[in-house]
DNA sequence: AAATATTGCAACCGCCGGTTT
DNA sequence: CAAACCGGCGGTTGCAATATT
């Protein structure tokens, strides 16, 4: 039997969905153990990526604030291109959307001075990054836009995975990603994203050398019977009781 | 109203350093 | 001790949404 190719590309709300569950049984280090065992065709990187940019419970969503952007660009100047260091300073905020803001924000600074250099007088002289700083047009929209998969105001046009239903059902409930992360109940305070990771209760057994030597498929279904007394078939999304799992 | 340009952002890639085998 | 593996980082790209012509 051949391997099938890896999957790339924009995650559906199945696969974060999945991956969501399979992180906060197994937490969030062993990234290429959790691609594995998930069922995911992805790899850890991968998993990572999603977890760490779109997927953990302590992001904050929507714009910046004005005092974070003032602090991006601060720390920028102080330590340069070191992203992942500056996030460290903007709890809630990825490495991956600080570089996001910062090279919009100096598009923004550039496409200025060249207005300037042109001879249009353009505004204040202060070099300072809050002129910029509210990208003011198409704010708000931009801002629903990209808050995260929000289910209820999906827009119409939100063509990529038309495909992919953005809620979940079970029985008549349906649920959004949304929902079920706040079911997670994270504690704020605690979750510096990226200093911090998911605790999860059998972490210190997945560990152990035993359990490494056993076939992933099978040691899920244990772990999952321990969790939840009840046999899981695959490893597809359909056989998973994954919201009475999460919810309670 | 259609065509084209710009923007914003999610996700990939290659590299590197630390850890495991 | 070296080779293999893995995760983290920063740069870059591709594409959908939005703005402009």
């Amino acid at each position: 039997m051949e391997k099938e190719e890896v999957r790339k590309g924009p995650w559906t709300e199945q696969e974060d969905v999945q991956l969501v569950f399979y992180v906060n049984l197994f937490g969030d280090r062993r990234w290429d153990f959790v691609a594995k065992v998930s069922g995911l065709n992805r790899t850890g990187k991968s998993c990572r990526l999603r977890w760490v940019n779109y997927l953990h419970p302590g992001l904050k969503r929507g714009k910046m604030t004005p005092n974070e952007e003032r602090l991006v660009v601060e720390l920028q100047s102080k330590w340069g291109n070191r992203w992942s260091r500056i996030a460290r300073k903007l709890p809630g905020r990825t490495d991956n959307e600080i570089k996001n803001y910062w090279r919009t924000h100096m598009r923004k600074k550039k496409a200025q001075e060249t207005k300037k250099k042109k001879g249009i007088s353009s505004s204040s002289s202060s070099s300072s990054s809050s002129s910029s700083s509210s990208s003011s047009s198409s704010s708000k929209e931009a801002e629903e836009r990209r808050s995260f998969y929000d289910t209820t105001t999906t827009p119409g046009a939100g063509g990529e995975n038309k495909t992919d239903n953005l809620e979940v059902e079970e029985g008549n409930k349906v649920y959004s990603m949304d929902d079920i992360w706040k079911e997670f109940e994270f504690s704020e305070e605690n979750c510096a994203i990226t200093s911090q990771t998911v605790a999860s209760p059998i972490w210190d057994y997945c560990t152990t050398d035993s359990l490494w030597c056993m076939n992933y498929e099978e040691e899920t279904k244990m772990l999952m019977q321990q969790q939840q007394q009840q046999p899981m078939g695959d490893h597809h999304l359909q056989s998973f009781p994954f919201y009475s799992y999460m919810i309670g």
